[in-house]
DNA sequence: TATGAATGAGTTTTCATTCAT
DNA sequence: AATGAATGAAAACTCATTCAT
């Protein structure tokens, strides 16, 4: 019992321990990029020596996988109450797009990683960590939520008949193509704000997908 | 049909060798990825010696930015061509998402290379390059094709209203978004082709565009 | 008297592995000059990696500079105790002389890394290290005891008037006059040894000083 | 005769560019130091082609030792006048300062040759050019003017009985702290001019020379 | 468990010199 | 003889990861 205890404390302190590095590399990631950041920024950051870092993740690459992980969890959540609002296919689209900006205002440091991603992919490649699994799983999990209102819309005679599944790929990658414009800079350059990119993009998607303009 | 000699004296010649390493580049790029080649790699592969490629070329990453502008006037001249055609402003944009196609069947390496690009830009941003300025000019032309078909197309009343620079730069992003998610081989995980992705998103993107359903 | 450990854990044990770095590079820039000793020839000598050298000095410029100042260091204590004698001030300059001697001979290596500053200037006028403030301000202290001694002897009107400054730089030029000629064996190829070239020099300058012939 | 003059011309020629070359190197020298100075540096400053260079001088280092040699012989001339002078011994030797110090004032791009050598001494010891040798014998005979004076002195009574040679030498190494100390700026750190310094070393170099006070 | 010292592979770039033209 | 393109060796330094303490 005591030992329980004890061990549940431990796990508890565990878990402490890499929420404060997982915090530290959420922020230098955001600060310096990937490649910019080194294992000892983190650590300094956290408050702990290098070392520690590889008791708690196997590598760096694995510490931003989880925070990837994370990101899409956040996104997942809303993603999930969209799918599960009583209302129109239309509207939970739309209510998906409001959490997509709510992200972009408030977890800026979280969608940077989304971003960073993409922009570091080779990296990523080689690693054949468990947490990529996870990831995937995840993700799909999280597009299956817009899949599903897709289903829905179509069955609602709301949608046209497409592909759900494509059409919820496709939509996803538009979303990423935003992200990668934000992340270098291209809408700044081009004088357009990510909400306004972002607002055409479902515009122009819901229109094409509801039945009746 | 330049003649390689040992020695490229004329400026022919001197293009020609150039070209031998701008050819080993974009393989090398194309089998491992930007990080993962080293100069070595592209002056063995073009067999000449390292020193000769700072002979033609400042660093890795102008060459690589060399092969990107490339490959966006690959795109340019068939997109350039889409909008000279004679015809509704529908069949210009199926034009150009047949330009996609081609690019990705045909010249795959220097479709790598677009998607490489968003995946190591922190590499790129730091680095002032005259070529970059270069490229962020193509770039732009490249997109007003685009912008000029969308405009024609909303004066002829074929279009709707919509703002075509914003509605452009979307379109561009959605593609990226297909660069990216073929890179990182989501789409082969999702079970979907790159062409497919492609035809859903113009088709779309297009129904979305047209005044009349 | 530190036993090596594998990891220098105390502050202690890092002065000696600091230690090692620095005799292993004396040893090297003795044998090879500096331009001819690698980084890795030294971590080598030291049977250290090359990354460990990084962990204690920043530069090969600065391990060298570190061991400029401990050249200078050593002449400063003899010429501290030499000033301090109770003795004329002619005596206290022959002690200077002696001084010199005995480094020559004791300490050939320091010795040579005084002639390789001036030989590889070049490279250190580039650097900023803080250690080159130090090194400044310590040859200032160790040309303050002669200026000292000068100045002594003037107001004990042993010696004539004279600005005590310049007549120190001058004395100090002179001796580097006679590193460099040593340095580039141009004293071995007159026929002259080191000793004979500084007895000469000291009996010269202080025939000069003296007030009485 | 025809073919002699033909010869001549062409000798003569040769001699021309040679000198384009030596006197591009000695801007450049002057300007970079000898380190941060290429051949192409050089040649282009020449207007001639980096392999023309090698059809004049075997290397690097050889244009800089004749430089050097250039430099020598530039003083070599004036020691001779100063030697060959009805006057004093002292009166001979003020004579030599005086060269010193227009050397210094209107060759000051040989002048800095002289102190490079001293700085990039390395470099030269490894070279085994027939230039080095000749170097060595000018030198012996700028000194020689000096040590001649010396000599004549002594049989005049006029200065102290000293071994010639060494005295010399040792004077020279005094000239040689003097440029080091001038090349590293030591002096202008000081307060010292170049002048000031030269001044109190022949002042005191002479004082203690001379017979009587 | 925590630490942080040690490791060492890995890569870009320069430039004196050579040599094909 | 002149050119300038080609060569390729050489070396400092970083940093993810390991491992002695």
């Amino acid at each position: 019992m005591v030992k329980m205890q004890k061990r549940a404390r431990s796990e508890e302190q565990r878990e402490a321990r890499k929420r404060v590095l997982l915090d530290a590399a959420l922020e230098q990631f955001h600060q310096h990029g990937y490649a910019d950041t080194t294992v000892a920024m983190i650590t300094r950051a956290a408050s702990l020596s290098t070392g520690t870092f590889y008791l708690y993740f196997q590598s760096k690459v694995e510490i931003f996988s989880y925070l990837y992980n994370e990101a899409i969890d956040i996104l997942k959540e809303d993603f999930q109450k969209a799918r599960e609002m009583q209302a129109s296919g239309y509207l939970k689209l739309l209510a998906i797009a409001e959490t997509y900006k709510r992200f972009y205002r408030h977890n800026y440091a979280y969608f940077r990683v989304l971003g960073i991603l993409h922009i570091n992919q080779e990296e990523f490649h080689n690693s054949d960590l468990p947490i990529n699994r996870r990831i995937d799983e995840n993700a799909r999990e999280l597009l299956m939520n817009i899949a599903l209102i897709l289903e829905e819309g179509m069955n609602n005679n709301e949608f046209r008949e497409l592909d759900p599944w494509v059409t919820t790929t496709m939509l996803w990658a538009m979303f990423d193509g935003f992200f990668i414009m934000q992340e270098r800079k291209s809408l700044e350059f081009a004088g357009i704000s990510f909400e306004e990119i972002l607002n055409q993009g479902f515009a122009l998607f819901s229109t094409s997908l509801l039945k009746q303009g």
